[in-house]
DNA sequence: CTTGCCTTTGACGTCAACGTCAACTTTTAC
DNA sequence: GTAAAAGTTGACGTTGACGTCAAAGGCAAG
């Protein structure tokens, strides 16, 4: 499939994946004429590199995480970069859980007081 | 407190600070000759900005958060507010433990095959 | 063959959260 | 009093992940 398709199909722009190309995220053959042609697969990886995105990584981890040429054999460095890396997602998943008690503790207390028209407690003391 | 004190007992550095109150995240006393001073609570208050950047959030949706200047009763706005606010960093979470769970299984596998000299999963089918 | 859409490379623009530097004034230490 | 340290405003620089536009070539339909 050409660059549009796998754009549509994975609801990135054709910007964002001629960047991820140069970024080295992402291989592509090319036509003759110079077009680029993706297999079914890319779709799937394109999911994979928006999730690490998400997750909070840069261009140069995702790249170093997903080598995708490489013949498929961990190596002992790979694997001490992958346990690095889900370290500290999980340091800020319990981060992100303990704003998110703080939201919800907030939230009760000013719905509340929302009824009884006493004051909230203020967010920055809860 | 004056700026460099309260710096550095959150961590942050001083142009952060001035940006948070440009940003109208933070307020400060001037004393006669100009210079900002902070009260105790200021401590409590940049950490939780920090929390909240942390978390995700621009300045403009702290500063919406976080009235610091108001009577302490919460508007029914603001609950809106802070409720979708809380729902997008639960759907951030779930994505995260997700990608975590991932990573996981990943490192088993690469982990398990490293002794058995098999190859690894590819990361991208994990 | 031409019309219209898709794709190519290249280059400059954007935005948020600060970093950094300059020029200057205040406060502190001796 | 004087030098060092800390504070002030103002302005420009940085970084990452793209957005946007220009100029040009490719491709199926009629």
């Amino acid at each position: 499939m050409r660059i549009g398709e796998l754009a549509h199909r994975t609801g990135v722009t054709t910007r964002a994946l001629r960047y991820y190309e140069e970024q080295n995220l992402l291989t592509a053959e090319r036509s003759s004429s110079g077009q680029r042609h993706y297999a079914e697969d890319a779709v799937e990886r394109i999911r994979l590199i928006r999730q690490l995105y998400a997750a909070g990584l840069n261009s140069k981890t995702v790249a170093e995480l997903t080598p995708d040429v490489v013949d498929g054999r961990a190596t002992p460095q790979l694997l001490q970069r992958l346990d690095a890396e889900r370290d500290d997602l999980d340091q800020r998943i319990t981060d992100l859980i303990r704003t998110r008690d703080r939201l919800d503790s907030v939230i009760r207390g000013a719905s509340a007081n929302m009824h009884t028209g006493a004051r909230c407690p203020r967010i920055a003391d809860a």
